[in-house]
DNA sequence: ACCTGAACACCGTTCAAGT
DNA sequence: ACCTGAACACCGTTCAAGT
């Protein structure tokens, strides 16, 4: 957080920095950060970025080769960040704690989510995740295939959520889909004209995801073989 | 389908079109999704279409007022195509079939889950997906509001499965990703690197699918009331 | 090694104009 | 209404050159 803090000094102002070393890719990555916070990941360019950060645009070209690997390298920052359980204590407080910091990473960034979506992840950071899942999902007594499975079933669907779900729809819209949704023909659409007649489309909030995930969780329970005894 | 043909066709040549109406909305579509599965996500641009169709760019913009409109259409018209069930027998096949139905439909233009993520789709072909899916759980017995909760964490899951799960990585990065896994320090990343050493992480196919839906569906089944009698 | 401006090969979309 | 080329305001990245 401090270099956190040190970068932003730099991003906004112009001052002079130390005449040994400009930059640095941490800096840099720091820089990126805060500007996608504040401008979203639309307004974001390399060309924009240098302009933030007072150099010329090609001098972020001396540290990362190209756009790719400056967002891998904020994600890896993001995933870092995360915090994780240790590996002791019963499983499902720990795979849910897993799940909701995972969550809540990607909602920092929800536009980054958008583009990162295809290249595999495979970072340190990245990996620390999923290995606190695995870790949680092994202690619980599955067997490594079934762990597997299930973390990517669990994992699909926290990335699902924190990528379809419209986090912050604005209230027009929001009446838009909803007046949509009313003017549809009820005999076509029953259950939709219902659910948008009660308004239970728009549910927001934890809830959805709490719900899926307890979902999930309890499946994952009713895997577990029962201990010996 | 026979407008598919008719606008390949278009698309392809040069062939001198009516004079009366040269294109129609239903072409440029049509041309798209060709251009998409012929050339991938990355590839396309208005301007490329444009060329491919033989026209100018902006005769484009009569039909569709920006790019986004042209996906949003382009969706629309893919989630048309997908096979839904009627509302009558078991529930529970006909929501495997949904699900399989919507994630086919995905996978059939991976990039286009990539981009189009963060506006709500509430094109009626889009619609008709999660009718059938509330249908489905409102015949299992759910009341609209558990309904709707359980609809959200199937889709987020099934979309989540389609844009995150590399579908044909090549087999160098492929190795390479493997490779990375092995090299990790053991103390820290055990399960990661147990999973990568029995090759279990890079699990393929249906089957992370099949088990994760199995899943969901075994925990939404035990949320069904026991029929009154 | 670090930093740079100019140039290249692109974008989506606005505009003014044609039929 | 349908179609268009030119222009505008951008991109990411290569290149050749500077320190």
């Amino acid at each position: 957080m401090t270099s956190t803090r040190q970068t932003r000094t730099v991003a906004r102002g112009s001052a002079p920095r130390s005449r040994t070393q400009a930059l640095s890719g941490e800096q840099i990555v720091a820089a990126t950060r805060a500007f996608l916070d504040e401008h979203g990941f639309d307004a974001f360019s390399m060309r924009r970025l240098a302009e933030h950060l007072g150099v010329g645009t090609m001098t972020l070209y001396t540290y990362f080769r190209d756009k790719d690997e400056l967002l891998d390298a904020v994600i890896d920052a993001g995933a870092a960040e995360l915090r994780l359980p240790p590996r002791k204590g019963p499983w499902r407080p720990r795979l849910e704690q897993v799940l909701r910091e995972l969550r809540r990473g990607l909602e920092r960034h929800p536009d980054i989510v958008r583009l990162r979506v295809t290249r595999p992840i495979v970072s340190p950071g990245a990996l620390r995740v999923g290995e606190a899942g695995l870790e949680a999902l092994r202690d619980a007594g599955l067997g490594p295939r079934e762990a597997a499975l299930a973390w990517r079933t669990l994992f699909n669907f926290t990335f699902g959520f924190a990528a379809f779900t419209p986090g912050e729809t604005p209230e027009p819209e929001r009446r838009q889909a909803r007046a949509t949704l009313l003017a549809l023909p009820p005999e076509e659409y029953p259950e939709m004209v219902a659910l948008a007649a009660e308004g239970a489309a728009a549910l927001g909030g934890e809830e959805p995801f709490e719900f899926g995930l307890a979902l999930l969780l309890d499946a994952i329970g009713a895997l577990v073989p029962p201990p010996p005894r």
